[in-house]
DNA sequence: GCAAAAAGATGTTATTTAACACAAAAAAGT
DNA sequence: ACTTTTTTGTGTTAAATAACATCTTTTTGC
């Protein structure tokens, strides 16, 4: 069910997990935590999409990492002892599991391969965060959206024709992903359209040319 | 010497690390590690400052976090398995011990209290980050600036005075932390100046109005 | 101590992007 | 089915910031 925890654990530590994990569906959209909560839960995305975003300025909201099925969020403020300075919310409809902390502080002070498990996936996250901090400012509007095209592409995939985006967000979202306006956001893709890039069918996102986008978004 | 580290550390571990540590001062600006690098030892500032920075698109560079004496730095790669995506450069002269990673890797799988420590730096580092993509992407230039101000305060302290900043950038590291051009950056603080917000001595700057600084800096 | 190079300062222009306004289309609620 | 709300699309204007040019000051290397 969680593979990637899963082989970490050893089977004592698993039916501890299993006992004390509660199971919920969020609606599409639904608030799963926000800025100030207290984690007490780490949270594992069984099937669905999620993000992760801050709200800035001005109402603005930025989407700062994306969680794809299966995969664990929401532990990260826990292991610094502070509360949520994220937010987060299903993309779609979305079937989510909550370990307490408490269970996840216990188990990794006897267990290293769990701990190292969280360093990894904390190591990893710090290295796209970094990354992507210099991607947004850097980046002109049409690189960014370019970026953010690609960047679902390698997060949750394609429909079987290899170039149709799984996840389908609202223009607004795409904005929040790219660091942008809506209005923005919307234009530039109507842009790529236009230049035979990729195709819009309502939410739906095709790649035509990848290489032209990754062009695009390398080049700022 | 490594006091936080040394916490998690028994003291058979501790004599194997000692043995295994090499220490080398790094000149004013020169460079410890660059984009590509191979991650084969941890770092540990021992003293002087270190900027962890990228280069993006035209030249223009993103300091993404600096570092303090007691803390290690450059070990993130090497637990996600990558080469360096970011360089590492000393402000001033620094004494820098390096530890293999080899060496890291191997204590870690048997001392959860050492996992914890990197995972507790590594969530501290990626709340940072993020907080930081926010602040970059959506503040205006004065906004940015104010809050690399308060930034450096933090992260490095004042003089005795309790007001004139313990570190000293160049102008183009001031706005390479602030992602903008160094103009702007000149500019922006000339003004602030004029304003009686700060005050300025070549790089020394004095931070005369904190709470107007904090105004502008949560303003945007 | 002097020449060369680097850093700092300042004004001007051009570009990018946000903000705003409004219309059309789609979705949601009743 | 019909109203209301939300989302999408497009054009216009205003604001923010980069780019550039030039000059001064400071630092560095010899």
């Amino acid at each position: 069910m969680l593979p990637e925890l899963d082989r970490a654990l050893m089977p004592q530590e698993r039916s501890q997990v299993l006992e004390e994990m509660h199971v919920r569906v969020y609606r599409k959209n639904e608030q799963i935590y926000k800025e100030g909560d207290s984690p007490t839960n780490m949270l594992c995305l069984v099937s669905g999409k999620v993000k992760i975003y801050k709200d800035g300025v001005g109402g603005r909201s930025q989407i700062v990492r994306v969680i794809n099925a299966v995969e664990c969020f929401g532990y990260r403020a826990a292991f610094s002892d502070e509360n949520y300075v994220t937010a987060a919310a299903a993309f779609e409809q979305s079937v989510i599991a909550r370990i307490p902390m408490r269970l996840i502080f216990q188990l990794i002070r006897r267990n290293p391969q769990l701990a190292c498990f969280f360093v990894r996936r904390l190591a990893i996250a710090l290295g796209r965060s970094d990354a992507r901090t210099v991607n947004l400012t850097q980046k002109h509007i049409r690189g960014r959206l370019a970026e953010s095209i690609l960047f679902l592409k390698e997060s949750y995939g394609t429909a079987r024709d290899g170039c149709t985006l799984s996840a389908c967000l609202s223009r607004e979202d795409m904005a929040n992903l790219s660091n942008m306006t809506t209005s923005n956001a919307i234009r530039t893709l109507s842009l790529f359209a236009q230049e035979k890039l990729i195709s819009i069918d309502g939410r739906k996102i095709k790649i035509l040319d990848e290489a032209a986008l990754q062009k695009i978004s390398k080049m700022g």
